[in-house]
DNA sequence: TCGATTATATGATCATCATCATATAAAAGA
DNA sequence: TCTTTTATATGATGATGATCATATAATCGA
């Protein structure tokens, strides 16, 4: 049956986004690819004319994911000058928001420990997620004149690995006061490290 | 065949060390009872004579790897006063060391992500485990006088969060450099967090 | 030495899942 | 309207894995 013109693309994007959300819910294992078909609205063997393997269609939602991760990112920092902008971006980042919904969230908190057993190329994909992420906050560090150059780098990679890991960590613990506590502190912890908690933002001590 | 007085006890503790291992290497979802029981030298039909169910199996070698990491916590600390108790446990734990061998590890970087997708019982065994960890640290935290009450657990469960993420993030990414920069800053700004970097510890500041 | 006990083995069942061969049907172009 | 194209459906297949029924064999107590 011939469709419209564009038809299976806007399938194949249907696809790949019900993945996205999936892969970060049941993590790369636990995706079926039937599951993913019924819930396009599609039985499993046309899979395969949009899809060469599993492993494909997980690496294609990946990137999209880290793409619309990034995109989250830019849009929470919106027009705001670089020192606020770090901190709101933490705040929207290491809060109960994020830790409550995996499907929707950031893919490094989501996937963490799954990724030492999955394919050289699935982890490769991941690698370029994490690394664009990082540049993002490199430069935005970098404008705040926190630290330039490679600094400004290690801190990034620094901050980022210590926000995703006290969402994962909050998220793998089910008692709800325990897991309130970590995020919080953790929150602060890593906002004062940068020297973007409120008090320093409201220039009681900088600009 | 009936053998000797405690055989079956000694099995039962070979399988659970074999399965605490797997399940950190493999998560949750991927150790097999057939793999467990070959590499106990035996076979998958005697294992329902041993645990009531897989769950079962994977409850208890959860908690053999919790008390487990309790021991090397304080093992790690032994003979030294409080504040450099505090350091020695984050060089420990921080570390490319447990980062390189997850079968070895701690169970919160090994299977953070895969939590929130396992029963209820699975997950209570692991709160468990995590409050008995952040106890532990609490106690270590008031003793070295950083803090107290309240204030010390929150502390406390933040500190174990942040190298339990730091870990697990730095072994997501199969980037090595990337990976080494993200150990090495977590377990320095952990460690001037406490006050317990090399630079206080050698009493330029404090103490 | 022999029978009772019981830890372990064998082999089946049932479910899930990725993959693929083949069939179907809808729509575009003639 | 009819043929061709091709997205999707149907229905295997083979692999893996948890669970369980039943068989076997080793040792203890008699």
């Amino acid at each position: 049956m011939r469709y419209s013109e564009n038809h299976k693309e806007e399938i194949h994007l249907k696809i790949l986004k019900i993945a996205g959300r999936a892969l970060r819910a049941k993590g790369p294992d636990g995706v079926g690819v039937a599951d993913i078909m019924k819930e396009a609205g599609l039985t499993h063997g046309g899979f395969y004319a949009h899809f060469k393997s599993k492993e494909e269609l997980l690496i294609q939602a990946l990137e999209g994911v880290f793409a619309a991760s990034k995109k989250k990112f830019l849009k929470a920092i919106e027009g705001l000058p670089p020192r606020h902008a770090l901190g709101a971006y933490i705040d929207f980042y290491v809060s109960a928001n994020q830790r409550d919904n995996p499907a929707n969230g950031c893919p490094i908190t989501a996937l963490n420990s799954d990724m030492p057993r999955q394919s050289k190329k699935f982890r490769a994909a991941f690698d370029g997620g994490v690394k664009r992420l990082i540049g993002t906050m490199r430069d935005l560090i970098t404008d705040a004149g926190i630290a330039e150059g490679d600094e400004a780098h290690a801190l990034a990679s620094s901050v980022f690995s210590a926000m995703a890991g006290a969402v994962a960590v909050s998220r793998a613990v089910s008692d709800k006061r325990l897991s309130d506590e970590m995020l919080e502190t953790a929150r602060n912890s890593i906002k004062t490290r940068l020297g973007v908690d409120d008090a320093s933002l409201s220039g009681k001590y900088l600009q």
